[in-house]
DNA sequence: GCGTATTACCTAAGACTCCAATGTATTGAA
DNA sequence: TTCAATACATTGGAGTCTTAGGTAATACGC
């Protein structure tokens, strides 16, 4: 587990590069992608994943489609044209940060 | 200049590389080497700076030095031993951070 | 000698973001 | 049938940073 602090800023970045590569998610999807891809050592817990799409939906960058599976009633996302633009530009945002703070923190990209 | 929620997180251990690599720094220096490092892009306010800097004197990672330049009181910090081995640890945790997001964000460090 | 920019210290109030805790309900496996 | 996993979500609060403000010395151009 990564010290919890850096993860701040960067959620928005994640959830819209995950529907950005995957299409429609549904939440749970999302966390359990993260997850994965992770490792394990990211962990986006739901009281901070659901306040973040509420919001980006309500920016109108993504939309919400309901799929009712039996009982179950799943609510999928997925990124409007606005949300795909964001999407690139909030990862190249993410890169041009790192560069900057390669250099503050004086660390060599071979490093990584 | 950066989206400056990335930087959410990140002061901590700026301020600690910096008096690693510099020895002992005063607040203002401090602003403006990270101002010179980044290219102007990252922007590292004194409301941020000195608040960071008391806490991290509270916890014991640096201490503080006055020194008497005529009527003006300079006032230097520098990190304490426990303060040195934090500067490492954070920057190494700072980089593990960076692979994973790199994997979860599908972005090759080649790109960088 | 005067005004302005820069150097240099700092605090306080609030915005904002995220996390922990909690709540509900369905589904599947043992 | 009962527990773990799936799936939705809200709320209260903690923590972090930003905006704005405050003080004062020094340097520089005019």
């Amino acid at each position: 587990m990564h010290s919890p602090e850096l993860l701040k800023g960067t959620l928005q970045t994640i959830i819209l590069k995950l529907l950005a590569d995957h299409g429609k998610m549904y939440g749970y999807e999302i966390t359990q992608k993260v997850r994965d891809l992770s490792d394990e050592s990211l962990q986006l817990t739901e009281g901070s994943l659901y306040p973040t799409l509420h919001k980006l939906e309500a920016q109108g960058l993504l939309k919400t489609k309901k799929i009712s599976l039996g009982k179950r009633v799943r609510k999928y996302y997925f990124l409007t044209s606005i949300g795909q633009n964001t999407a690139i530009k909030k990862v190249e945002d993410f890169e041009a940060f790192i560069k900057t703070m390669f250099r503050v923190l004086q660390i060599s990209p071979q490093s990584i």
